[in-house]
RNA sequence: GGGCGGUUAGCUCAGCUGGUUAGAGCGCCUGCCUUACAAGCAGGAGGUCGCAGGUUCGAGUCCUGCACUGCCCACCA
């Protein structure tokens, strides 16, 4: 049956079909190994895909990561890991609360118009119609993720381990409740972390307004950036070594606007250096104020509500928006004569991550997590290496972090999301609060029955940080944990860095302290010691950030995300996961640039057509010739050597060349992706595959595949045997990268062969010395620059394409001019030679030659060549030569540089310096010989 | 206010631990529809590696300073 391949390359159909049969199949599903089982001896390998907005829509970084993490999951399972790659989505709090607010502020309605119960309901149905479509989109990129073992983060079972979690920590005096200043976001109405404030400069005023001390003509400036928030002043204070004030000891002023009288405080929160040196206190509104308020019992006077609108203490601006409020305030206080100075400022204001909106310090009834002793055991992970963070200026940021890490408030006054599971009793004036995993009956202090379930819910974050555990079926003592836990890898973007990864580092050091995972489990190598089996994860490896063609941040906002579904559309996954890679340099952000997905579609095709090249002559040659590298399988016990290229017999200078590089490919390529060098990777593929592969090898085996009619057959179906087999290792190599593509060639030379299911799960080509062949490669070389030196001679002298020309040549060494001998037919062909003469001595003073140190090469052509443009030529040519030929010289006379430098590199010199003088004496004669000035 | 990264060909980027002649893709120029591929083939032009010092036998690579640029972190009014 001949095989077959459409004439030309159409990833579209190719993708999504194969797309639908890796989950038809599931090939990626990865049942619980039990306990002896034979697979329970191949080495494991587990990923958690960091979980998208459940409502989230795929963008260029999704891509960007998945497709890193897809490459790294493929390549493991080639290897013979027992891999999983666990997908999910996160049910996003804010994020979703918001979209489905937007969604209802069509309608004229607002959430409250609803009901709590009514809109969380509305929120599982935006859920079940928009919910999936970043699962579908992460299909059609091919990630090759376990889909059978996809999880919610409000999935009963994971809902079920959040609560366990908080009363855990509830019970070990972790989380306490009480009314702290936090971040408020007016807009969101709901309290917010340190990490989902936004830090923006803007340039903003300094307005200086002055308090009449009591019973004094005197008057005490302070300095503010917020007017309105004089209302709830408690005190002004002082720096108690500032002479200034110190006559003001004991002393009280009067606030203006509201006409009270408020305390002079000695305290170290004003800076004598900083504008008056008095500053005001406002224990509700700001964070350093309520501490110092505390220091000195002072009241706390909130002005605002949750909307960041002026309340009732607020006087007569109750009921202004805050900014309008600061507007009149300032307009009073001028009238009045307490306004006294106004300075240009900037200054770093807080805004919510999700909204925008301008951050409101605000005093409220929260829950925390204490979490010191959580940091301290993460400090400890990461410092003591049982954890890597790749690269490694990572590491330096998370300490930093971590170590100055405050308590995280994680509730949040949202509907969506993981309800705290606290109740308070509502019997009379009791206000117990009781933490349960289950909703109880009676109070445990009053014993009334009357309850009422905590509003808040907790921040997203929260649940996202147990996944490690949770998925593998925590707080049950699972076979999936003792398995797969601690995680191998977790791949990331830095965004998310504190958010996620140092969350989930606390909270599985916490919970799964003891844990150990299953002796008999043969962890990954390459990913750090196994000291401590309670962190989530091995090692971390934080990806660089894709940016749009000008170096901007993708954002919605400026409406220059791009949809890779569209750059998909147009030049096919595989090509966009090619350029992910080719541009994925660990560090470094990318800039993605289609002109660059544009040649990787052109690569793939030309795959495509060295596939229909190699079909068209299996099919006249050797019909239902297989390659032999799909019979073995990974994880088998096959020993390396035999994980190369299998079947294949080099007979020919080409065959043990190409052998010897693919080799070396397979080594480069397997080492690059041990230290995430995709990039390396990629280009090392890409430059193999096409400039030898396709460029030498398959116009060198030409020939033999060409076979004249009646002709004996047995070098062809050598040649074809060999090609079939090379082409085989090269998908398997490129696979990771290209599965689509890999997969669709694969199985049509495999054609009916049942047992081999994908190319998937074959064996990842590895490095086999007993296949390099040192001396092929340098022969090949030689025979290369010969060929390449003819081209360049036509191309100067201006032969047409079609006319074949004599060469002469002459060779220094007997060894190689034989083995020019025996492959004059392959320079015959690729440069286009009639015969080649070989002459007796050197050719050098003779125009059209071209020297290098190995041979003479002269094309007999009658044209006469342009000698202006030979003399330039040449002329440039020496002053190349001169320029080298001088800093060589200088370098071989200096002593110390012979005595300092390696005896391998003084030894390349003496050799170029060899080289160099030939060269340079050749080309003085050419240049006489032409006749040049 | 701290910290980190970038600056290499017209454009987008490689260049790992310092070592002989700094690479690729795209674009550009020349010639080819050569029976796998014009999404191709062959050849070519194009770079004082941001600036100034330093270390070294030797610096795109290490150190210092500067300039420009981007990012992150930060409860000083």
């Amino acid at each position: 049956m001949p095989h077959e391949l459409s004439k030309s390359y159409e990833p579209g159909a190719i993708e999504t079909r194969w797309a639908d049969y890796w989950i038809k199949e599931k090939l990626f599903s990865v049942p619980t190994p039990s306990e002896g089982r034979a697979d329970d001896a191949r080495p494991v390998f587990t990923l958690l895909l960091p979980p998208p907005n459940v409502t989230g829509r795929l963008h260029m970084g999704h891509m960007f990561g998945q497709t890193q993490m897809d490459i790294i999951v493929r390549w493991h399972r080639m290897r013979g890991f027992t891999t999983l790659w666990l997908p999910g989505t996160d049910h996003a709090g804010i994020a979703t609360q918001m979209m489905v607010e937007r969604d209802l502020a069509k309608e004229g309605k607002k959430r409250r118009d609803l009901g709590r119960e009514k809109f969380i309901e509305r929120v599982w149905e935006w859920k079940k119609l928009y919910g999936g479509a970043i699962l579908d989109q992460m299909k059609r990129l091919g990630a090759s993720v376990d889909w059978d073992r996809e999880y919610f983060t409000m999935d009963e079972n994971l809902s079920r381990a959040v609560r366990e979690v908080f009363v855990r920590l509830y019970e070990e005096g972790l989380i306490y409740r009480g009314k702290y200043i936090v971040n408020w976001c007016p807009r969101c109405e709901t309290a917010i972390s340190d990490l989902e404030v936004k830090h923006e400069e803007v340039a903003g005023k300094l307005w200086e307004i002055r308090y009449p001390v009591v019973g004094s003509s005197e008057f005490i400036t302070v300095a503010t950036t917020r007017p309105e928030t004089m209302l709830g002043d408690t005190a002004v204070a002082v720096n108690e070594k500032d002479e200034r004030y110190r006559h003001l000891q004991g002393k009280k002023v009067l606030l203006p606007l509201m006409g009270r009288e408020i305390p002079i405080i000695l305290d170290e929160i004003a800076q004598p250096e900083f504008g008056t040196g008095a500053v005001k206190i406002t224990p509700a509104h700001d964070p350093n104020d309520f501490e110092a308020g505390k220091r000195h019992n002072l009241p706390q006077i909130d002005v605002m509500d949750e909307h960041a609108h002026m309340n009732q203490n607020a006087g007569r601006f109750k009921g202004l928006d805050r900014y309008e409020a600061r507007k009149r305030v300032l307009e009073d206080l001028h009238e009045q004569g307490f306004l006294v100075g106004e300075k240009e400022y900037t200054l770093a204001l807080g805004k919510c991550d999700r909204c925008g909106t301008v951050i409101e310090p605000r005093l409220s009834e929260q829950w925390f997590l204490k979490i010191q002793p959580l940091a301290d055991r993460a400090i400890e992970a990461v410092e003591s290496g049982e954890i890597t963070i790749v690269p490694d200026n990572y590491r330096q940021i998370y300490l930093n972090w971590m170590n100055n890490i405050h308590d995280w408030c994680v509730s949040r006054q949202l509907w969506w999301g993981h309800r705290i599971p606290a109740w308070t009793c509502i019997n009379d004036a009791c206000n117990e609060v009781i933490v349960a995993r289950e909703a109880p009956a009676r109070c445990t202090k009053c014993g009334g029955a009357r309850l009422e379930q905590v509003p808040d819910v907790l921040d997203t974050w929260f649940s996202s940080g147990l996944l490690p555990f949770t998925t593998l079926g925590w707080p049950k003592k699972t076979r999936d944990q003792a398995v797969f836990y601690p995680t191998t890898l977790l791949i990331t973007a830095y965004e998310i860095l504190f958010f996620w990864v140092a969350r989930m580092i606390m909270f599985g050091c916490h919970f799964m302290q003891g844990h150990e995972q299953d002796a008999a489990i043969k962890t990954a190598s390459g990913w750090g010691e196994r000291k401590n089996d309670s962190v989530p994860f091995r090692q971390v490896y934080i990806h660089a950030l894709v940016r749009d063609a000008e170096r901007q941040k993708m954002s919605k906002v400026k409406g220059n995300v791009i949809n890779p579904l569209d750059v998909i559309e147009r030049f096919g996954t595989d090509a966009t996961r090619f350029t992910l890679a080719a541009m994925a340099a660990p560090g470094t952000d990318i800039a993605f640039n289609e002109s660059r997905t544009e040649g990787y579609r052109a690569f793939a095709n030309k795959i495509w057509n060295a596939a229909r090249f190699m079909f068209m002559n299996v099919d006249r040659i050797e019909p239902g010739l297989r390659p032999d590298g799909g019979n073995i399988r990974a994880g088998t016990g096959e020993s390396p050597a035999q994980l190369g290229i299998r079947g294949f017999q080099p007979s020919t200078l080409e065959d043990r060349w190409i052998l010897s590089r693919f080799n070396r490919v397979a080594a480069d390529v397997n080492d690059a992706l041990q230290t995430y060098r995709f990039h390396e990777a990629a280009n090392r593929i890409y430059d193999f595959f096409w400039g030898e592969f396709c460029d030498w090898y398959l116009e060198l085996i030409k020939p033999r595949l060409y076979f004249e009619e009646g002709a004996d057959k047995s070098s062809a179906r050598i040649a074809c045997t060999n090609l079939v087999n090379l082409f085989d290792g090269s998908l398997r190599l490129l696979h990771p990268i290209m599965p689509f593509i890999s997969e669709e060639i694969w199985h049509a030379m495999y054609g009916g062969a049942p047992q081999l299911r994908s190319i998937a799960l074959a064996p990842y080509p590895e490095f086999t010395e007993s296949q390099v062949d040192i001396a092929a490669e340098m022969e090949m070389a030689i025979l290369q620059d010969l060929i390449v030196s003819i081209r360049n001679l036509r191309s100067e002298l201006k032969v047409d394409t079609k006319v074949k020309v004599p060469i002469e040549l002459f060779v220094h060494e007997p060894k190689i001019r034989r083995m020019i001998e025996q492959n004059s037919s392959s320079v015959g062909r690729l440069a286009n030679v009639e015969r080649i003469t070989f002459a007796e001595g050197a050719l050098a003073n003779r125009s059209a030659v071209r020297s290098t140190s190995r041979f003479d090469v002269h094309v007999v052509y009658e044209r006469k060549i342009d000698v202006a443009a030979e003399c330039e030529h040449l002329k440039k040519e020496l002053e190349k030569i001169e320029k080298e030929f001088a800093n060589n010289q200088r370098q071989l006379g200096n002593e110390q540089f012979r005595a300092k430098a390696p005896a391998k590199v003084v030894e390349g010199l003496r050799t170029r310096a060899e080289e160099l003088t030939m060269l340079r004496d050749k080309t003085k004669r050419k240049l006489e010989e032409i006749g040049c000035p």
